[in-house]
DNA sequence: AATTTGACCGAGG
DNA sequence: TCCTCGGCCAAAT
């Protein structure tokens, strides 16, 4: 598991987020110790169409469903955080808040 | 080997 | 308070 690129790394991490929840790119690459290459997160999700992880629970630091138009179909993203209890207007998610999953907690669990 | 890009974040005017 | 601009790291070409 000492192969595991960045990439991986943020996968790993993503298929951790519990159901009816959502993290921010910043925190997981806070998380990973590169706090600023949070688009390096983004970058990687974009590879993630060929991998089984909840890319849709991964949304920008303002709670925006900003990698909405990169999923097969656009309204898919909200579709299935809604299905999941998440509260979505315009968007971006009202309970954002609320639903926030930070990485540092999966270690509480 | 060098350059470009990307689903971002934070600071400055 | 709203809008603009730069930085940052890693992977792909």
């Amino acid at each position: 598991m000492k192969d595991e690129t960045f990439y991986e790394k943020v996968y790993q991490i993503v298929k951790k987020i519990p159901v009816g929840k959502v993290t921010t790119y910043g925190l997981i690459a806070e998380y990973l110790g590169t706090k600023k290459s949070a688009r390096l997160v983004g970058y990687a999700m974009n590879n993630s169409h060929s991998l089984q992880i909840p890319a849709h629970r991964v949304v920008n630091r303002n709670g925006l469903l900003t990698g909405k138009h990169q999923f097969p179909i656009p309204t898919l993203m909200q579709e299935l955080l809604e299905n999941e209890g998440v509260i979505i207007k315009n968007d971006q998610i009202v309970n954002f808040t609320d639903c926030l999953w930070i990485p540092k907690d999966q270690n509480n669990l």
